[in-house]
Order: structure tokens, then C-alpha cells, then sequence
RNA sequence: GGACACCAACUUCG
DNA sequence: CGAAGTTGGTGTCC
């Protein structure tokens, strides 16, 4: 299996607002090269965790073979969710445990069908903390919000 | 009453670091004079808050009566922070929306005893913008760091 | 009650 | 260009 690092972050203006959302997954070819690559998006009315997951959903939808992965994230609303919280929600029908419906049931109904593909090892960072990779998707991410921000002026 | 146009402004070099505060009261007395009076100081090690509101508290000090003032601030921190967050930290054991102590509790506790005693309209100017009182207690505080900062490398 | 993130605003500086 | 001092708010969960 081919081992992945995979750094994500989200960004939303206002938030709720204009977000956008960045991965950056960087990998080793059969002959030791190192290969990088960025995906990222926006969306006009969005919030911040939704943003996070989205990073992650899209990240794992440009890989086309089962990998093992280092996951890297600053949301420990993201990382809990799909490590923890996520079993308790499928088994009493998406409820929170105040009784509410889970918010973003699609988003990790989505990520959680893409996670089983691979092995993923979570990884919490702290935000602004000298982590360069997260600083990256973090700049990117925040690009692409204020693109979302452009677009839904004009 | 007396009735004061009060100007204040804070200085804080490095920040944390050495800083300066002045205040700078007008009133006129019975016989239509004006009179000016400056209030000034430095502090070895604070902070740029922290000297926003020594400025109005040495200020407020300095008077013997009630007055009916006008203060002009730049610091959009001081006046909300008097005017209208500390209502709430008054009811919730100074804690912050974020549930954290209130910083600067001590400065805060004793401008709002001084400020009890007069009827203060508390006015905020953007910094820098061509008012002139606002430059002058500027011009003070940054002298009053400097002199902060020569005494604490003596 | 706790945690993480995302922002908004002002100021102070380097 | 960069960081620090400070506050308010929302998004979300346990």
C-alpha cells in the first residue's frame, strides 16, 4: 500500500459564511521521489467543521487505490467525530447525546464510506503552532474562502 | 459640574514591554479660560492594553470633583470593555465569553470605581486619522515609554 | 461543565 | 511583510 501523509484544513469567513477548504497529500513513488499534490474548493455558505470534513472528504476522493494514510487535522471536532463519536451515532440513529439530530450527518455518512477504503491514522495538530504543512492548507484553505467570498459579491 | 474634554492614549513598546500612558483634560474655568492639564507615566514591563487604561485612570485620579466628562479613547477594548462587557463579568465572576478570567481585572475594578463618580461619555476615535488631541496623547505616551525603556536598560 | 476550531473588531508593536 | 494584547461571537461535540 502506498503511504500517504495527508494534511487538511478548512476556513470560513464569518461562519457561518463563505469557506473554503484545502488538503495537501504528499507521497513517495517506487523510486523514492517525493510527489505532492493539492486539492482544494470552496462554497458559498458554509460553515467552519463542515469545511474540515470537506477537506478530508476530497482529499480521499482523489485517491484512486486503498492506502495507508497519516491524517493530519487541527479540528478535534473532525478527528472525535470519526474515530469516536461516529459508532455511538450509527447505532441509536444519528443522536446527539442531548437528543439533537446529529448536525452534518451527511458529511460523515460520506467520509466515514471513503475512511473505510483505507487505514488512516488520525492525527490532532494545534492550529498556528509552527506545524508548516498545516500552515499551508491553512493559507490555501483561507484562499479559497475569500475566492468564495469574490464570487458570491459579484 | 465641571464639564472636561478628556483625551487619553497608551503606549507599549515591544508589547509586552516597556509603555507609556497620558491624558491630557480641558475644561474651562469660571471666567471662560481654558486650562489644559497633562497626566503622565511609564511602566517598566505591561502591556498595550494595560496602558490604555492607566491613561484614564491616572486621568480620573487627578480630579477633585465630579465632573461631566467627554473622553476620547482609541481603544476600542476600553470603552467596551467599560461601557459594556463589564456589566456581564460583574454577574459571571469575570469570566470571558471564551470562560477564562478576564484579563486586567485589577485595572478594570478600579476604573470603574473612579468612573462612578462623574457622568462620562465615552467617544472612540480610529487612531492616527488627524485628531489632533488624540495625536498629541499619543506623541506623550510613546515619549513616557522611551523613558520606560531608558530607565530599565540603566 | 469541558474541548477544538472558525471568525469579527480595536489597539500596540517589530 | 510579521506577532502580541484583548474582547465578542458561532460551529460542533462530549
Amino acid at each position: 500500500m502506498k503511504h500517504i501523509k495527508f494534511y487538511s484544513d478548512g476556513s470560513c469567513l464569518g461562519n457561518p459564511g463563505p469557506g473554503g477548504y484545502a488538503a495537501i497529500l504528499c507521497y513517495q513513488s517506487h523510486d523514492g521521489q517525493e510527489h505532492e499534490k493539492t486539492v482544494e474548493g470552496y462554497q458559498a455558505n458554509t460553515t467552519n467543521n463542515q469545511m474540515e470534513l470537506q477537506a478530508v472528504i476530497s482529499g480521499l476522493r482523489a485517491l484512486r487505490e486503498p492506502c495507508q494514510i497519516d491524517l493530519y487535522t487541527d479540528s478535534n471536532y473532525l478527528k472525535n467525530g470519526i474515530t469516536s463519536w461516529i459508532h455511538q451515532w450509527k447505532r441509536n440513529g444519528w443522536k446527539t447525546s442531548n437528543k439533537k439530530p446529529v448536525a452534518n450527518r451527511d458529511y460523515w455518512v460520506e467520509l466515514d464510506a471513503l475512511a473505510r477504503n483505507h487505514q488512516i491514522n488520525w492525527h490532532w495538530v494545534k492550529a498556528h503552532n509552527g506545524h508548516i504543512m498545516n500552515e499551508r492548507c491553512d493559507e490555501a484553505a483561507r484562499k479559497q474562502a475569500y475566492l468564495a467570498k469574490e464570487q458570491s459579491q459579484a
